[in-house]
DNA sequence: GGTTTCCGTGATAGCTTCTAACGGAAGCGT
DNA sequence: ACGCTTCCGTTAGAAGCTATCACGGAAACC
């Protein structure tokens, strides 16, 4: 899991190190939740006093950010793993109703509630551009749509305005088609996660599936 | 806003004090956050020493119990007097939008991230039923949708369990499209509110509002 | 082996939530 | 109108947190 190939012994314990910071953190972030992770709790756990983590994190908000990438990179390598094995469009729903299901604290970090002031950094975003390349090419790879799909409103309006997916950016409906499966499955996933559907009866999963039929059909 | 109407002059004045409390602590929350909201910079921008809130409320979590319920009371009642007024089911969708954007955290505060252990009075979730009552209603009002609608995978699923929507219970078909449009607008809403659309160019309300064509067609 | 670099510690400042004890003011009943 | 009671706001304090600093010691490097 982690790539601790160190050149000098000092950076292989470093890394060793900040690799068990962050599985504690992980497990606080899991049972507590992220706003509840404490840097002092984490070090006491591990044996030493509390200022001993700052020589390897500059500070809370350093070892989130850094959870933040983790998660992220994590999702990137499941959703681009199972795309390498030949996973469609829906394959990669239900790996991403997966990944999301095993760690639901880690699924709200990278998707839930923001803090008003925060800023990602450079190249967190281009790990989350990953998961989103990753989804748009199942997404063209998926549907010859038809041409009233590309001249929907929305899709017009996509085709001035697309200052993402890369250099070549897809064309519109297949843009269209991947915004759609984004916002949909999210709003599925993260509102059974934060268990507003505890209490209805109904199995979330069966949603989940025919949100993604319907994702799937020619016209979405 | 708040009834006011006391009894003795003791409790007039403490429901004062106790919305004047509310509302730094929206103040605070809509600028950093519900994470950042802190008991003791509310007493102190009051011009009262730290514990004198303690008189008015048990802690912070009560502090914010009561204002997610009163987030939920908000939301019910802009909902319900669009609906009063006649509003359709998109109307009550660009109220639901408005309200959203009128205040990101204190949509959040509902529909966002939870903290694991945290389990909602039982008068909260009451109100956040009334919330889901108004917007069944005005599926139920909606479409007289075909059979087909009827006999698919979910609704099927739904007719053996949906525990909630009251003792008389609306038709799957209804229950399957409320589902589905509260899913798919939360899904562009947080996401929009929580800014992972930025730098992609284009409009969210866009794609909101072709989410809400979508979702009134015969076959959404 | 000497030097340098880095790690972990304790002390400290400043913030937080929250409890406890005290003094005073306001309302209430007679 | 006076006394009693109830409640409000204060200061003090415990326990926790983030984060910085200075120090001693161990490990790595030359």
């Amino acid at each position: 899991m982690a790539r601790t190939d160190a050149e000098t012994p000092r950076e292989r314990y470093r890394a060793q190190v900040r690799e068990e910071i962050k599985a504690h953190a992980w497990e606080q972030i899991a049972t507590a939740g992220a706003s509840a992770l404490s840097v002092n709790a984490i070090a006491k756990r591990m044996g030493m006093s509390g200022p001993a983590l700052y020589r390897y994190f500059a500070g809370r908000d350093e070892l989130i950010t850094e959870l933040v990438r983790d998660a992220y990179r994590s999702l990137a390598d499941t959703l681009g793993a199972a795309a390498a094995e030949g996973a469609d469009l829906a394959g990669l729903a239900r790996v991403l109703r997966g990944w999301a299901l095993a760690d639901p604290q880690r699924y709200f970090l990278v998707y839930g509630t923001p803090v008003p002031g925060y800023r990602a950094p450079a190249d967190t975003t281009a790990v989350a551009d990953e998961v989103m390349r990753t989804l748009v090419d199942a997404c063209a790879a998926l549907a010859p749509a038809g041409p009233d799909a590309r001249e929907a409103p929305f899709p017009t309006h996509l085709l001035g305005h697309r200052d993402w997916a890369g250099e070549q950016p897809a064309p519109p409906e297949v843009l269209h088609r991947f915004l759609v499966f984004w916002t949909r499955l999210h709003g599925v996933l993260s509102l059974e996660l934060a268990g507003h559907f505890t209490g209805m009866g109904f199995r979330p999963e069966l949603l989940f599936e025919a949100e993604l039929d319907g994702l799937l059909a020619p016209r979405f």
